[in-house]
Parts: structure tokens; C-alpha cells; sequence
DNA sequence: AAGAGCTGCGACAGCCCTGTTTCAGTTAGC
DNA sequence: GCTAACTGAAACAGGGCTGTCGCAGCTCTT
């Protein structure tokens, strides 16, 4: 009954709870509407155990996008957007962003939206991001009349895309399959990543930059060079 | 039993059956795990007639996937992409694909997939709409070492952001909100649609216009007028 | 008008999941 | 080492959903 600890957990309930929302995340990712029994036993425990952690499902769920909703914040923040060059910061945090949403895809994803606390976490990101466009937009590389909401929008479903893809399990160096880079080699003026020409592809840096470079210049033809 | 029936159904159990996938789409919409008592509400209808007219919940789901995926390639088809200027196809198709995309977001949705003809048809649309980018690529408003099924994946994702923003519960002139229509006034080769400077968006041909637009050029600034 | 088809109603069995409780045994921390 | 905290095991009540049946009554079809 005692979910809201009032005093600081044990090391091994700490453990457990760790366990608990790492099994949870992996589990449901793959199978949204899992057992809290398959939930319990990926994570090396009882389902007793995880009731007594968390009160209920939902309260699991919640505490879930919570955690990840942080973290994602975190990843934004990590790329500095108010101090380094904007460009240089959105690169960053794009490549921040895709690490993370690719370990909490759950997470992160619709069904555990409607958290309370990890809802307001998403808005403060939301706000980051503009502001951050915003300063971009300042620079010139972003339209003066272009709406920053709907910039927003297509960066987001942009990241969310690329995610799509491979299933990335282990987050290793997975089965590479159809890549061949297409607009590479982009104008932004982030650092290095693209060694060359042809860029493998599934790495964060190199995938943030082909986000970054179709946000900004489409699928088009470019001017020149 | 008889669930794949052998001879056509009566006149009224045809009307059963429509009622039925239209409330499912309905439902499951706003309520992914809605119980089939509900959805058997919704349509008018007692829960033994739908089990009576589908198997399982499964069998339903599947159903609705197919119906919506075969209205997805007719959305498509209806853009001519083979005869038409493709520039013109592909706007017309993004316009009807958002109609029915919206209509049918659960059908269409991830909740839904698994479903093995719905999967054939939408690997068969993909193959569509590579095609139709191939061609505009022919043309060169798309970059000639560009990825296409890079291209065909920003697309997708742009349709669905769009179609996240309003919940457009009854297609009608719903509630507005804030809408600027950012970058507007498209270089595109379509029709009409954008009556002046301000699109009052939300309405398919507009949507359209911008998604189309944003893919091919991104919401850098423009090169010239 | 007659028969086949379809529906609503009510009820049933079966299953799975959640959430709780108790108790004995183990483990962390002072 | 002692105590308090934590865990596993087992069982329970409760609830909800699915899928099926049989039957009486309505409605389409010819």
C-alpha cells in the first residue's frame, strides 16, 4: 500500500524499481497491451512485487513517461539551445533526442501519454523547441513567414519517422538493410559527422543531420553548391 | 457461424454490416480497446449480431483494416497518377489520402495493422507513390540523388502530423484554432486552391498545398520570388 | 402468403487480468 | 547481530470481456 514512499527506498526496492520500469519500457514497447505478470517476470521479480511498487497499471505507466519524458527534456538540454549556435544546438539535440526516443519508445509514445506530470514536461519541451527555431529563424535559415508551430510539427514527425524504420533492439550496430543516405551531405553548418560523402546512416549524428537538412531544405533540388 | 458467407448477404445484414465497421472505425477511434458491446451500440446493433457477422474481435479489426486500406488505394488511383501531370497527381492524391485518412484514422492507424490483405495493399500504395515521386523526380523538382523512400517516408510522415492537429469529429468546419498558414503562396503547378495570400487551411486542397510544398522545399527561406 | 434469413434477448461457460492479503524466508543497514 | 524492510509464494475476490446457444419475433425475398 505504501507507494508514495515518504522516506527513501532500500537498495534492493531501488533495484526492483529500476528493473521494474526497464522491463516495463522493453516489454511494452513490443506488445502495448502486456500482462503485468510478463511485465514482473521480465524483470526478475513477482508480480506481487510490482504491486507493490506501483498501485496500479496506470500508476506504472505514468511513472514511466514521467521518467522518460525527463530524460527527454534532459536531451534537449544537453544540446545547450541557449547558449551555442541555435543550428549547432538543434543538431545536438536532435541526435540527443533520437537516442533516447529509441530506448523509450514507449514511453514516449501515445499510450502513455495522458500522464499528468509528463504532459507538462512535453509542453516546457515544446516551448524549448520553438524557442529555439525561433532563434534559428532569426539567422535567416528559416523562413521570416513561416509558421514556427507547423515547424515544429514537421520536425517532430520527422524524428518520429526515422524511428520507424529498423526496430534498433538492441540499440547496437543492427541489420543495416536499405540505407544509402540520399541528400547527404548538407549545408548546415554543424561539425563534422559527415566524413565524407556517403554516411552510414543509422547513427544519431548522421541521422539527425539528414532531419535537420529535409526540416530545412526539403527533398528538393538545391541552388547550387 | 457463418461468417464468410458462401452466398451474398440479405439486404438488412448487408446494412448490419456496414453500420458495424462504420461505428468500429468510429469507436475505436477515440477508444482503442472499446469493448465490442460498445461498438455494438454505437451501431444500433446487439453485441450477438456482431459476433454473428464477425468471428472475433480480431476478424472485425481485419475487416476494417482491409475496407479502409482498399479506400486509401482509391484515393490514390483517383489522383490519376499515371496520366496526369505528376506534379498535379500528387497534390490531388495527398488531398483525397487526407479525406480518407481522416475518416478512417483507426483503420489506417497501428492499432490496426497486422491485418494480412490490408498489409498487401498498403505495400502495394507504397509502390504507388515511389513511382509517382519517381516520376516527379524525372522532372527535376525532386533532387536527383535523393532517396526515394526517404522522400515517400517524409511524405507519410507530414500527412500524419497533419491529420494530429484538429480531431475533426465530424469533418464538418470544425473549431479553428490557431491557424496562420505559414508558408503559403507554393511554387506547385496545381490548381487554384489557394484563393489568395491566406488559406484558411484545414480543408484538404490546402493542406495539401502546404504538405507538398514543405517536402519539396522545407521552411527554409525561398531562393526568389 | 410462406419460408428462409435475420435480429434481439437472455443466459451461460470460460478465460484472463487486476489488486489484495497472508505468511515464511531473505536481505540490507545500523 | 538485530531489526526493519523487502521479497517470493500462494491463494483469494472481483470484475470484465469474449464467444456461444437457444428461442421467440420480425422482415426480406420470391
Amino acid at each position: 500500500m505504501n507507494r508514495t514512499p515518504g522516506r527513501p527506498l532500500r537498495a534492493d526496492a531501488e533495484r526492483s524499481v529500476r528493473a521494474i520500469l526497464a522491463a516495463a519500457e522493453r516489454v511494452l514497447a513490443e506488445h502495448p497491451g502486456a500482462t503485468m505478470e510478463q511485465i514482473a517476470e521480465a524483470a526478475g521479480v513477482t508480480r506481487t512485487t510490482v504491486h507493490r511498487r506501483f498501485a496500479s497499471r496506470q500508476a506504472l505507466v505514468d511513472a514511466l513517461a514521467t521518467e522518460a519524458a525527463a530524460k527527454l527534456a534532459e536531451a534537449i538540454e544537453d544540446g545547450h539551445p541557449e547558449t551555442a549556435p541555435p543550428l549547432v544546438a538543434l543538431h545536438r539535440a536532435t541526435a540527443n533526442v533520437l537516442r533516447v526516443k529509441a530506448a523509450w519508445g514507449f514511453a514516449l509514445g501515445p499510450a502513455a501519454a495522458g500522464s499528468e506530470p509528463a504532459a507538462r514536461i512535453h509542453e516546457e519541451v515544446a516551448r524549448r523547441c520553438v524557442e529555439l527555431l525561433g532563434r534559428i529563424q532569426e539567422q535567416g535559415v528559416i523562413a521570416a513567414d513561416a509558421d514556427l508551430e507547423w515547424v515544429r510539427r514537421v520536425y517532430y514527425a520527422l524524428i518520429g519517422e526515422v524511428l520507424h524504420g529498423e526496430p534498433a533492439h538492441g540499440c547496437g550496430p543492427a541489420t543495416a538493410g536499405t540505407a544509402a543516405a540520399g541528400s547527404a551531405t548538407a549545408g548546415t553548418t554543424t561539425a563534422g559527422t559527415t566524413t565524407a560523402g556517403t554516411t552510414t546512416a543509422l547513427d544519431p549524428d548522421a541521422l539527425a543531420t539528414r532531419i535537420v537538412d529535409t526540416v530545412l531544405h526539403g527533398v528538393g533540388p538545391r541552388p547550387a553548391g
